[in-house]
RNA sequence: GGGCGGUUAGCUCAGUGGUUAGAGCGCCUCGUUCACACCGAGGAGGUCGGAGGUUCGACCCCUCCAUCGCCCA
């Protein structure tokens, strides 16, 4: 073995070797209860970035992890055709040749997104194996191959024959650029400086007075069908129910009273546009007002703009303000910052407009019945957990303002509208299957909706869809519903809440029994990570410098679940650097195995003897213990902190420093099983976070052991240790962790008096009660802290004539270093005094603590036993620190 | 405007009622004896955003305030 992990030399083998093996292919047991993830599935044409990096660690840990505890387990994994994102990169292409969609017609158009998607469509998967995750390769579903495809059209067509499903004139979020309408959750508000425009409307039956509104928009008034005032605003009320005369267009609206209107804003009245604006729209549903589009799809003003028919809308804007102000009808115009929607795609700016859509009837919360009352019912009963639960309600609190969800998107990539208009009777034929002829008076003259679905539509019923839904297949009886879904908190409303919403309405059952929500991938100083920003970091670029385990661990260790995670560079070197450590530790343990005699017994250790050995166990299954909950919570970066912590500091920086002693002298009971059982477990509980290395060190490892344990041929399919019945051996603990403490008391005395590493020091040791443990452990602290004579003595009653020097409490444990000459003396009193005072100002708390009778009554036993023990040791402390400080000065 | 989250060491973050609050990185000192310099040993560094309150006991629970960020309107 190389004396640092080379993590290129092993990654694709082993990776290639678990594929052909079948190990990621999950099979049914009948009886069994299976672990199921399904993947978020990535864009077709998207490539692989870091989110999907930390996404993927995290479920490939929890997947491998159940995996290894026996569970039949399916990690599903698709791809998404991400309708916009897919045809706007097509669009692009085509547009550098000079050429559009609309040139090459729907049918040309989608067969070269389908040359592009066959091109470049497997590449992130490709990418994503690089990751080493544990995905069920063979199950790979696209959201348009034919499966899924059916099961979108035959969600569409049950949900239009329960009349949920229907066409409507309605306002939408429109996308002059992409040429679409979005969903509410498809804008994005910012705020944008801009001008509040106060317009003076005469009335009608009183030409030389006039209302003045406010409008941030004032090229939508040309479409305006009415002014509305708060029915209580006394400046107003009494013009209720007259007309107005609409500047410009000379079209007499109506003054209407509405409660909605906030009389503190720009003037308390504001003009109606009900075409062009969602809170005008409804103003006018209730009052009855004409909708007049001045607007066009293509963001020009149409016909009823009357002359600025064809004025783009901005340009629109400055020239309606300039005739305004011509005809002296422009009051004033004041700076105005205000929150302007833009399309999340594109960062147009969108237009709200009036048009025919389709949309799903949710209903709402209250309706137990209705989709949106059902998929809140699930998390708010707990059929669905959610991790971290504070994002419970904010699901909640969203589906209590749910308005329903516009389905149709005007683009030609993606699931395509299954609904045939007749030419000759209008009937709408809403089928699964291409009909040839219209369902309601036989005619052939059909023409199928010419827009497709969102896509969010059909990846909300990928929990099912991609199991076999609508077919009632082996999968979906066995897999559905899923255990936990993982993925980013940003599409809990996009895409969690609409499976919920689907899985539930389509299968009768939840899609997933948890949610668990993942924090965003952030630059190193906060910032969102994009492609525009240029601060992106390349998941392949850092797996080649540090290996795909490291890049894994800095992802996903030391977070908590939900928060955002700051990335720098510097935390993969540190995760690489305990990749080495793994490695090097391995190697060592491993090169002492040549002999391969002395091992019997390496997997159960069925009798731990020395205190070191019994010590190391007991801290093994501590953090076994720990780490499994910690899974069982999904808290991953805690069980990897503490194995980091484990594996580090514990296993390495002392007990294989101890037992190398042993090794070396071969006196005693030889550590080597231990050393092994220790390393082979440790390997196993690091397997789901840091796979590649953990396999490539495992099956050396074993290759040199005898077997014992049960034969498997990978660490993938090992038993996940656990700690049932955990081997704590507290005495051990206590005893070690003194010697340690004692090791430590001296290096640092070292350290501060400059003494050479090289340089033995004689010491004497009062064991005050420990003189068992200490003469054991004798070599090791001789060892470990330099110490050549060292003396061990039962108390203090021989130390009286000891040359003077530096005197250590390690209580019970009392350590002489005598120094005379090296050490100033009167420095030592100063140190010894200033370690007596803390010794006392700590008494004085625990005492005061202890003796109050209100928290000998109200504190847990164990508590109050706890601070009585630390009493005992300050006070016993106290009195080592007494009799030094006297015999220094005598 | 409503809601959520953050505020802990120089930096990035763990820590959901019980020692004198921890880690990684960075910094300082020392060290290349045979697992590892991607290392070892030692060290410096925090009145846990502020103010009240609950409690025997608060970084942790409650209230208010400040500040930064996110989501929704």
């Amino acid at each position: 073995m190389p004396s640092t992990y080379n993590a290129a030399d092993v990654e694709q083998r082993i990776y290639q070797d678990w594929q052909s093996q079948g190990y990621f292919n999950a099979k049914i047991e009948k009886g069994v209860e299976p672990f199921v993830i399904i993947m978020p599935p990535p864009n077709v044409t998207g490539e692989l970035h870091l989110g999907h990096a930390l996404q993927f660690s995290i479920i490939d840990a929890l997947v491998r992890w159940r995996r290894m505890t026996g569970a039949p387990t399916l990690w599903l994994p698709g791809t998404d055709h991400a309708g916009i994102a897919t045809q706007w990169v097509v669009e692009r292409q085509l547009a550098a040749e000079g050429q559009s969609r609309h040139e090459l017609g729907r049918d040309q158009f989608l067969e070269t997104v389908w040359e592009h998607v066959r091109k470049f469509g497997g590449v992130i998967h490709e990418q994503s194996r690089r990751l080493g995750i544990s995905a069920d390769w063979e199950r790979h579903r696209f959201t348009l191959d034919p499966g899924p495809a059916k099961a979108v059209r035959t969600t569409f067509v049950n949900l239009y024959q329960k009349g949920l499903i229907y066409r409507h004139e309605r306002i939408i979020n429109w996308c002059t650029r992409c040429a679409t309408a979005l969903s509410d959750l498809e804008v994005d508000y910012q705020d944008v400086d801009g001008k509040l425009y106060h317009i003076r409307y005469p009335l009608e039956d009183d030409p030389k007075s006039f209302i003045t509104v406010a409008t941030t928009r004032p090229e939508t008034m040309l479409g305006d069908s009415g002014v509305a005032v708060h029915p209580e605003d006394d400046r107003y009320n009494r013009i209720i129910g007259k007309n107005v005369v609409l500047p410009i267009m000379d079209r007499p609206i109506p003054v209407v009273g509405d409660e909605a209107i906030d009389r503190e804003f720009g003037t308390g009245a504001l003009k109606v546009t009900p075409a062009h604006d969602p809170v005008d729209f409804e103003i006018g549903e209730r009052h009855g007002l004409e909708i007049v589009n001045v607007i066009g799809l293509d963001g020009n003003l149409t016909s009823a703009a009357g002359k600025y028919e064809g004025v783009e809308r901005n340009e629109a804007r400055r020239k309606v303000a300039e005739e305004l102000d011509r005809l002296g009808l422009l009051e004033k115009v004041e700076d105005h910052r205000h929150s302007v929607g833009h399309c999340q795609r594109c960062s147009t700016v969108v237009e709200p407009l009036v048009s025919l859509q389709w949309f799903v009837n949710l209903g709402s919360p209250d309706q137990p019945d209705s989709i949106a009352g059902k998929a809140h019912a699930a998390i708010y009963n707990g059929g669905i957990k959610v991790v971290p639960e504070r994002f419970r309600r904010v699901y909640l609190n969203w589906l209590e303002n749910i308005r329903d969800w516009c389905i149709s998107r005007q683009l030609w990539w993606g699931h395509r509208i299954p609904v045939w208009y007749c030419s000759s009777c209008h009937h709408m034929t809403v089928a699964v299957e291409d009909p040839d002829r219209c369902e309601g008076c036989g005619a052939a003259g059909i023409e199928q909706d010419s827009d497709v679905l969102d896509t969010w539509f059909s990846s909300g019923l990928w929990p099912h869809s991609t199991l076999g839904w609508p077919e009632q297949t082996e999968d979906l009886d066995y897999f559905y519903p899923t255990a936990v879904l993982v993925t980013g908190y940003d599409i809990l409303f996009f895409w969690v809440a609409r499976m919920i919403m689907l899985g539930i309405e389509n299968t009768g059952q939840v899609p997933f029994r948890t949610v668990f929500l993942h924090g965003l991938v952030r630059d190193a100083s906060g910032a969102k990570m994009s492609k525009t920003r240029g601060n992106t970091l390349d998941p392949l670029e850092l797996i080649e410098k540090y290996g795909t385990d490291a890049l894994r661990f800095a992802l996903t260790t030391g977070t908590a679940p939900g928060n955002d995670l700051r990335f720098g560079e510097n935390r993969v070197e540190a995760a690489r650097n305990f990749a080495n450590k793994v490695w090097n530790a391995s190697r060592f343990v491993i090169s002492r195995l040549d002999v391969k005699s002395g091992l019997d017994g390496w997997h159960d250790l069925p009798a731990v003897e020395h205190r070191e050995d019994r010590w190391i166990v007991s801290l093994l299954d501590r953090v076994t213990a720990e780490v499994n909950e910690s899974l069982r919570n999904f808290e991953v970066g805690d069980a990897q902190q503490k194995l980091y912590d484990f594996f580090w500091n514990d296993y390495c920086d002392w007990y294989i420093e101890m037992a190398k002693l042993r090794l070396r002298s071969g006196e005693g009971p030889s550590p080597l099983p231990t050393l092994v059982h220790v390393l082979e477990r440790s390997l196993r509980l690091l397997h789901p976070f840091m796979p590649f290395i953990t396999e490539e060190v495992w099956q050396n490892l074993r290759s040199k052991l005898p077997q014992e344990g049960g034969v498997v041929e990978s660490i993938m399919v090992a038993e996940y240790p656990t700690a049932d019945q955990p081997r704590i051996d507290v005495q051990a603990e206590e005893e070690i962790g003194l010697v340690m403490q004692a090791i430590r008391a001296v290096r640092n005395t070292r350290a501060q008096l400059r003494i050479p590493a090289g340089q033995r020091l004689e010491a004497q040791i009062e064991a005050n009660g420990m003189q068992g443990p200490i003469e054991e452990e004798a070599e090791v602290i001789r060892a470990l802290s330099r110490l050549e004579p060292l003396h061990i003595v039962a108390d203090g009653s021989s130390s009286k004539d000891l040359p003077k020097g530096v005197t250590l409490v390690v209580n019970p444990l009392v350590v002489h270093l005598p120094l005379e000459g090296v050490v100033d003396l009167s420095a030592e009193k100063d140190r010894l005094r200033a370690e007596l005072d803390d010794c006392l100002k700590n008494m004085e708390r625990v005492e005061k603590l202890v003796s109050n009778p209100n928290f000998r009554e109200k504190a847990k036993p164990e508590v109050v036993e706890t601070e009585e023990a630390r009493l005992q040791d300050l006070k016993e402390r106290r009195q080592h620190l007494i009799e030094i400080l006297e015999q220094l000065a005598g």
